[in-house]
DNA sequence: CGCCAGGCCTTAC
DNA sequence: GTAAGGCATGGC
């Protein structure tokens, strides 16, 4: 293993590493004790998660984010936790709204990540209807059933698995593992993605409600979804997803953005929450209700 | 026991 | 394009 170490005491707005992986943005970092979500905050813990065949380790400690890894890790870390992004600034030119200011007074350093794209596709498909902890355990299933085993100092770590793995699996043995009415959804996206069908990464070359349409292509992607998805891996960060906990924040805060269809109350809280950033705060208002803190 | 969880799909108008 | 009904599973 390499290891290093990044400042990110002075990085503009902070890191909460808590915060930004037991958030429910990203199912695909596992804590090492085991539990995430309901339990305890658990400072200086280790997550672990593969990408491109690579083990990355990281751990917040007296100002630094300490990183383990078969590779050299730092800007990957850096880019997928997103530690670029000026958090102060982003906060700033929020709007001012009691709501959006609580929230993002409650939970500072809280980052989006930028997730890869097809662990985020699966990873949202199995959200529907599903609490946090139970999505984050559908995909350690699937990565422990399916994917690539990686030992590293007598530790075996578990890649999510590629398009042609997930593929090869068949919807009894997903609902065998407990994926429910999604494991079809989960096959048949699989395929589309591993014949060549459709791609989500081609999303990123659309503007943003072409690119929310273009993945509603795949089987189990609605539109909430497919915002969860530009907003979570693709970079899009004015994608507001409407889920239960944003509705009610709408019902109860600002009810004349319910104009009826996904589309237009989608664009019309994007607007209320800033445009550009709308969606880091949404990720705040959905975190700061959901938690109640 | 009933209700709910980061909704989506199919069908009917 | 919009509105109903069905859908798996586990925690509370």
């Amino acid at each position: 293993m390499q290891t290093g170490a990044l400042p990110v005491a002075d990085l503009a707005g902070g890191l909460d590493l808590y915060r930004t992986l037991e958030s429910g943005q990203s199912y695909l970092w596992r804590r090492s004790d085991g539990e995430m979500y309901g339990g305890e905050p658990a400072p200086e813990a280790w997550y672990t998660t593969v990408v491109e065949g690579e083990v990355i380790r990281v751990r917040q400690r007296d100002g630094r984010l300490d990183w383990e890894s078969t590779t050299d890790a730092a800007p990957i870390v850096r880019r997928l936790l997103r530690l670029d992004d000026d958090l102060d600034a982003i906060a700033e030119a929020a709007p001012e709204d009691s709501l959006l200011q609580e929230a993002y007074d409650a939970h500072r350093g809280m980052r989006l990540v930028q997730d890869p794209s097809f662990g985020t596709l699966v990873s949202f498909i199995c959200s529907a209807q599903m609490r946090v902890s139970r999505i984050h355990g559908m995909v350690s299933t699937l990565s422990r059933e399916y994917g690539d085993a990686i030992a590293v100092d007598g530790t075996t770590y578990h890649a999510f698995p590629t398009p042609d793995q997930l593929a090869a699996a068949t919807e009894a043995e997903l609902r065998e593992l407990g994926l429910g009415y999604r494991a079809p959804y989960v096959v048949r996206t699989a395929e589309m993605v591993a014949n060549g069908e459709a791609n989500p990464d081609a999303a990123r070359d659309l503007e943003y409600e072409a690119a929310r349409a273009y993945l509603t292509q795949f089987v189990g992607v609605g539109e909430k979804v497919a915002d969860c998805i530009l907003l979570f891996s693709l970079g899009f960060d004015e994608a507001v997803p409407l889920d239960t906990w944003i509705r009610s924040a709408i019902e109860e805060y600002y009810p004349d953005c319910d104009r009826g269809s996904y589309a237009a109350t989608s664009a019309a809280i994007r607007e209320q929450f800033g445009g550009e950033y709308a969606g880091y705060a949404q990720t705040y208002v959905f975190h700061h209700l959901r938690t109640g803190e």
